[in-house]
This record gives C-alpha cells, sequence and structure tokens, in this order.
DNA sequence: GTCTATATTCGGATAGAC
DNA sequence: GTCTATCCGAATATAGAC
C-alpha cells in the first residue's frame, strides 16, 4: 500500500525547489537531478509539470485549510456559535505560522512553496482557487457574526488587508530581517501570531 | 537627445509582460514580439535579459521611492519636525496606491511590476534591495519619533504588516474581488488609501 | 541601430527496452 | 516502475551584413 517512494521524493523536492525559485524557473530536469531520480520519472507519475504543480498544491492546501477549519470551529463551540474576533483571527494565522517556524522544517519549506504558489497561479492552480476562496468564506461569515456592525465589503477588506499581513510575512522573511538588522526574533511563533492577531484585531475596530 | 523609440518600447512592453507573468515565465522573444522589434534588441540595448529587468527596476521604483520620500518629507515639514502615525503611514502607501487605481494605466502596470519584482528577485534585483532598505529606514525612524514608547523591533514589524497589507492588496486584486463576489469598490482611490491607512494605523496603536 | 542567420544550450515530453 | 535515448521546439545570446 505504502506510495512508491519516489513519486513523494519528487513531491518533496519539487516543493523545496519551487518555494525556493519559484515555479517557471525550476525545470523537471532540476528536480529529478536533485531528487536523485530518473527524468522521465515525473511524466510517469504525473503526467506534466503542471500537473506536478497541481498536486502538489492539493497535497498541502488541503490539511492547512482543515487545521484552520478546525480551529475556527472550536473557537465557535467554545462562545457558543459566534467565534471572537481574536479567535476568529488566530484560525486564519496561526496555522500557516506554526508550519513556517515550528520544528518541522519539511512543514516550513510547505508553507512557503504555498505561499509562492498563491503569488504566481499557474494554470492548474487558477481552477483550484475557486474553492480557496470557498474556504475564505467561512472567514467572512465569522467575522460577519463576531462584527454585525461592519458592512459586508468592509470585512473583505480587512480579511483582505490580514491575509497580506500573513502572506508577507511569510514569503518576505528577508527583507524583514533585514529592515531590523536582525532584532525582529523568529524564534518565538506563539508570541509572533500573538504580535499578529493583535495588529490585525486592532486594524478591525469599530 | 530623445531615447530610441526601441528602447523604451522595449521597457513599457516588459513591463507589461512580467506584471502579468513574472520574469521567469516571459522570454526575450515573447517581448520583442510583442513590441514589434527585432529579436535582437534586448541583447543591443541592455545585454541581458537580467539586465533588462535590472534596469527597468530601477527606472521605476525610483520615481515611487522619491513621492514617498517625498511625501514623509512635507508630512515632518507640517507638524515641526515629528510627523504624525497616518501621514507616516499615508506617505509609505498612497503612492504605490494612487499608481495602481489612478487614470495612468501605465504607472498602474508600473506598479503591478514592481511588486512582482520584490517577491520574485532576480540575482540583479537582489543586490539593489539593500538601497531600498535604506529609503524603508526613514519611516523606521519617522515611526519610532511618532511613536516613542514603541520599541525598534516592535516598529520593525508593524511596519513589515503595513507593507504586506499594501503589496498584497495591489497583488491580489482577483483575489480580493472573488472573496467579496464583486462588493468590494476599487474605483475610489483615496478612500481606499483611507480606508488601508486607518487599519494599519489602529494596528499601531498602544 | 537594425536586421538575418545561427551557435549552443536547455526545455518538456515520449518511445521502447528492460 | 525505471531506465536510456531521443524528438523537437524554445531558450539566451552573438556574429556579421546592411
Amino acid at each position: 500500500m505504502a506510495e512508491p517512494a519516489t513519486k513523494d521524493l519528487i513531491l518533496d523536492t519539487a516543493e523545496r525547489l519551487f518555494a525556493e525559485r519559484g515555479f517557471a524557473a525550476v525545470s523537471v530536469r532540476d528536480i529529478t537531478a536533485a531528487a536523485g531520480v530518473n527524468l522521465a520519472a515525473v511524466n510517469y507519475h504525473f503526467g506534466s509539470k503542471d500537473a506536478l504543480m497541481t498536486a502538489l498544491f492539493v497535497a498541502r492546501v488541503t490539511p492547512l485549510n482543515r487545521e484552520r477549519a478546525k480551529l475556527l470551529h472550536e473557537a465557535e463551540g467554545r462562545s457558543g456559535g459566534v467565534a471572537k474576533l481574536e479567535d476568529i483571527l488566530h484560525a486564519l494565522v496561526a496555522p500557516p505560522v506554526r508550519w513556517w517556524l515550528g520544528p518541522d522544517a519539511a512543514l516550513s519549506v510547505s508553507v512557503q512553496f504555498l505561499m509562492r504558489a498563491y503569488a504566481e497561479t499557474t494554470p492548474g492552480i487558477r481552477a483550484l482557487l475557486e474553492q480557496d476562496v470557498a474556504h475564505l468564506q467561512r472567514f467572512v461569515l465569522a467575522l460577519a457574526r463576531a462584527l454585525p456592525r461592519l458592512a459586508h465589503d468592509e470585512i473583505c477588506w480587512r480579511l483582505h488587508f490580514a491575509l497580506g499581513v500573513m502572506h508577507y510575512t511569510v514569503s518576505e522573511r528577508r527583507r524583514l530581517q533585514a529592515l531590523s538588522a536582525g532584532s525582529c526574533d523568529l524564534k518565538n511563533t506563539e508570541s509572533i501570531i500573538r504580535r499578529m492577531v493583535a495588529f490585525c484585531a486592532k486594524g478591525f475596530q469599530i
């Protein structure tokens, strides 16, 4: 039943290279050479370079969104159906930031890959992004319940801003460290999540 | 004295294609064909594809940063040397958002190109990014003067978050419109700037 | 400055032996 | 499933005529 080692090896290697350099800048030859597998293996197992990218995106985004949905669901359960603003934002950003800065290096690569995949959508991924918007609608609804006086478009704007905070922070780690001359500590994951949630929660007030 | 038409035509065409598809996904052939110039013209005028990208980045980022610095300087002049928080954030985001949503389509392409160039740094651009960090240091200093009780690393974190709000908003226009089902209006530039500044300013409080 | 033609390398994808 | 060998188009870059 075990997946062939080659297939997973290709997925992990492609993910790392895509995360580092982007989709178009990485060739199938780069991937197979780095993985130590045969050149033809990508087309055998996935059909094409594009299909590999799509399979990879699905494999990584699914558990991340599941974790977000779980945290949101738990937050709603804790407070009688209407989650608090901070808890909604926490459900949104904690999973990716924990993957990013947590002890598991593979998960860190995964979230960096995902942020890149969102930014440089290939044809195969563009089609999947509709489902991803559906996932975000849960957060729109939760925010509307938590902040009933805020108009729908205002909820969307601010959710978009909050997503920007998270995406950019994960993608532009180098830039933050250059800007702060290294004074911004990236070791304490939970305090970074708190800082990010606090920033966004204040932005949602009034 | 006038620049040769071909050179500027290449710059404008390359900018548009890079903004739409990214650097690696656009070939010199794509650029010269779309511009209606000879294939060899890119190498004649710029030396290489990478050098074209670098020249383009410099040509666009310079006036944008100059405008930001001017607004910051004016804000400091208006209030006796120490600019107010909202005015600092306004100087940071108003120029790119005005380029993005203003009446000049060429400037809109320019800011989309720039956001992509920051995200997918080529070797030539990476070297230039140090100067760009120096430009951002003015904003760190201004924020530190406006918020003397905030620690240096906290200033950097929140400035980074504010940059994320702007970068992601400009880059992920499609995603915002899909998320909000079109209810987020992108026509009123100044009200979008106010919304963005307000969100970030609240995030800086306390 | 602009063109054609070309050198040379690399790209994704596949056929067919094992 | 994995390998070698290869097809064939596309990539960057340049040489040399005009």
